[in-house]
DNA sequence: AAACAAAGGGTAAACGTTTTCCTTATTGTG
DNA sequence: CACAATAAGGAAAACGTTTACCCTTTGTTT
C-alpha cells in the first residue's frame, strides 16, 4: 500500500469492520458491539458517545452475516407468496412489508407459482438464512412444509390454511363463512331468479369454505343452487376460469340472475364474457366478487362483493407470528354494492 | 443428555452442520466443501459419491451466513420497488423474481415508498447483506445512492434512470421517446379536435420524457398542445391525478377529443371521471395509456396504449447486472388499440 | 533410478460478529 | 476498615463456511 496523504482519493476501503471502530473509538470490539446493542451498565456515557461517533464518521454498520452467524438469527422475515401476479396477492405482500419493515424486520419476497417443489426449494434457501418467519400466502401442500414446522421461527399461513397439520401453524384471513352468508342474504334480498357460481381451484381452503359456505347458506335461505350452475374449470387462470364458466352459464335454459364468483379475477372474466357475448344482459346479470381490491371502484363499479382488508393484513401477520401461542386471526371483512349503473 | 436408542425420538438435531457430514462420510470438512462446489480434481468419484450420500440422508444444506460471511458474497439480489401497490411494478418484479431464480439468485423485494430515507436504509441494509446487485424499480435521490455505486455489486435502474450521474449505472426500460411518437401519430391519425395530456410527477424520468416526447411530436406533427390542456397534480395518487386531469379538461369551453395519460391509472381516473361526470362523453373521448396491464383487455378494453412488456423485464434485469460493462437496454414497445366500443 | 508432476485430501486460518468469562476500579455496607 | 457488590471494559471463544497451504501417494518423465 502506497502512502498517501489525507488530501488525496482514500483507499478503496471497502467495507467497515467493527475492529475499526474499535480502533478508533479507542475501546475493544466487545464494546463497540455492547453500545450498538444496548448492552446497558456495560460502558459509560463518556464511551457511549465516543462509540457513536466513530460509528458516524467511519459510517459503519454490522455486517448481517457476522451477526446471525453468531447468534443463529436474522431480521430476514420470509414471505412465500403462491402467485404475486395476483394483486391481491401484491397487496397483502405490500402491507406485510410495511408492518414488517415498522417492526424492525427484511422482508424477503418470493413466488412459489403454486408449485411444491419452488415453495420446497424457498422453504429450504429462508431456513439457511435463519428467517424468523415464514408467512406463506396461499401455501401448497410439499414435503418440506410438515418437516420445517418444528424449526426455530414460526410458520403463518395466509388466506389458506396449512394443507397438512401443523402443532405451531398460525393463520390470518376472513372469516369466509360469515362473508359468503351475507352474499347469499344480499342476492336473495336483491336478486330474483336462478343463482349461479363460478369458482377457482378447490384445493385451496379459502376457495373450499366460500364454495361450501354460499351452497350451504343458499339452501338454508330455500334457493338451492343445483349442479349445471356450479362453474369451474382446473388449470386455467381465475380470468379464464371466469369467462369460461359465464359462458356455460349463459348457455343454460334459465341463466343466472346474479352470478356468485370467488374472487375478484373471475369475476372480470364473467363480465368480459357478458360484455363481449351477451351485451344485452351484461347490466342484468348481478356479478358478485370476492377481494374488492381499491381499484375496483375505478375500473369494475358494476361489481358488488366482499371486501377484504388488505391494509389489516400486515399488522394481523405480524401479531400472528410474533405471538408465543398458536393463535388464528380473522380480519372483518365487508359488503361493497355496486356503485356502477348495473344494479338500479 | 440422556442416552436415548436409536428406537426413540431423535434428539432435536435443529440444524446439521457441516462437520456432521464430514463425520458421516469420513472424510474432513475441507472435502465436504470442495465436493459441494464443485472444486474438481480435488478429490475421486469415490469420496463424491459418499460426501453426497451423507449429504442426502442427513438433509445438510451449507447454512448462509458462514458461506456468505467466509466469501464476501451471497446469492441475494436486492429489488427496490417504488410503489409495490403500483400494478405494473408488482409485475416487473415478479418477472424478476422468475428470471433471478432461474440465474439461481434469491430476490428480495423492499418498497421504498419513494422515500429517500426508506431508500436508504434499504440500500445499506441490503449492501451488509453482500447483495449481489441492487435493481431500483423507480430510484429516488438519496444520500447513500452516490456512495454505494462503487460497491462490489452492480446497480440496474429499471423505467426511472438514476436521479446522480454514476459511472456504473446500469438502464433497463423502454424507448419512451419512441413510444410517444407513435401515440402522437395515432392521435392523429383517428382523432380529430385537441389533444390533452394528464401526467404524473416530473421528477421521473420516464415522466419527463414521455411528457417532453409527446410535446415535442405533436408540435412537429402541427397540433401542439397550450398550456391548459395540460395537467398534473402533485401529491395525489395516479388515480387521484387522472380523475382531478379529466374534470378539468372537460371543463375547457373546447373539450379535447383525445387524452394521452401518462400511466395506466392515470388512465383509469380520467374514465371514471368521464363515467361519473360525462357519461354522453365517456364514448366520444379517446383516452390513451401507458403500461397495458395484462388486465386491461378485461376490464378496461376501452383503453388504447402502449404495451411494456412487463415479461421481458426479467432477463433484462439479469442481464444488466451481470455484464461487465454498464450498458442501457431499451426493451420493444407494442402500440395496443382499444378492444371495446370506445374507437369504432 | 532419481526427479518430478499430479491427484487426493487433511489442517488451520480467516470472515465479522456476539457473548462468556475475566479483571480492575469504584462504590456502598457492616 | 474490611469486604462485598457493582460498574466498566478487555481477551478470547464460538458460530459455519471457504480456501490457502501443506502432506502423502501414485504415475510419468528424464
Amino acid at each position: 500500500m502506497t502512502a498517501r496523504s489525507s488530501t488525496a482519493a482514500s483507499p478503496p476501503k471497502d467495507t467497515v469492520s467493527i475492529a475499526e471502530v474499535a480502533a478508533r473509538a479507542g475501546v475493544s470490539i466487545a464494546t463497540v458491539s455492547r453500545v450498538l446493542n444496548g448492552v446497558s451498565s456495560k460502558f459509560s456515557a463518556a464511551t457511549h458517545d465516543r462509540v457513536m461517533q466513530a460509528v458516524a464518521s467511519l459510517g459503519y454498520r454490522p455486517t448481517v452475516a457476522g451477526r446471525s452467524l453468531r447468534s443463529g438469527q436474522s431480521r430476514l422475515v420470509a414471505v412465500l407468496a403462491s402467485n404475486l401476479g395476483n394483486p391481491s396477492m401484491a397487496a397483502i405482500a405490500a402491507a406485510a412489508e410495511v408492518a414488517l419493515r415498522k417492526a424492525g424486520y427484511v422482508m424477503v419476497l418470493c413466488d412459489t407459482h403454486d408449485q411444491p417443489e419452488l415453495q420446497d426449494e424457498y422453504l429450504l434457501e429462508m431456513g439457511s438464512h435463519y428467517a424468523r418467519a415464514l408467512v406463506l400466502l396461499g401455501a401448497v401442500d410439499s414435503p418440506q412444509l410438515g418437516r420445517l414446522a418444528q424449526r426455530s421461527g414460526h410458520m403463518v399461513f395466509v388466506n389458506r390454511r396449512s394443507p397438512v397439520p401443523l402443532s405451531d401453524a398460525r393463520y390470518v384471513g376472513i372469516d369466509n363463512l360469515a362473508a359468503v352468508e351475507t352474499v347469499a342474504d344480499w342476492m336473495v334480498e336483491h336478486c330474483s331468479g336462478r343463482f349461479g357460481l363460478i369458482h377457482g381451484d378447490v384445493r385451496s381452503s379459502a376457495t373450499r369454505e366460500r364454495v361450501d359456505g354460499f351452497l350451504d347458506a343458499c339452501r338454508k335461505l330455500g334457493v338451492p343452487l343445483t349442479r349445471s350452475y356450479i362453474r369451474s374449470s382446473v388449470g386455467l387462470s381465475h380470468l379464464d376460469i371466469g369467462f369460461a364458466g359465464m359462458q356455460a352459464l349463459m348457455a343454460l335454459k334459465q341463466p343466472p340472475s346474479a352470478v356468485f364468483c370467488t374472487s375478484d379475477l373471475i369475476a372480470y372474466g364473467a363480465h368480459r364474457q357478458l360484455r363481449e357475448h351477451h351485451p344485452a344482459q351484461v347490466d342484468q346479470v348481478a356479478l358478485v366478487g370476492f377481494d374488492h381490491s381499491p381499484l375496483n371502484s375505478w375500473i369494475a363499479p358494476w361489481l358488488n362483493g366482499v371486501r377484504v382488508p388488505y391494509g389489516e393484513y400486515g399488522d394481523a401477520i405480524l401479531r400472528a407470528m410474533q405471538s408465543e401461542q398458536p393463535q388464528d386471526i380473522l380480519l372483518p371483512y365487508q359488503w361493497v354494492s355496486a356503485t356502477g349503473a348495473a344494479q338500479p
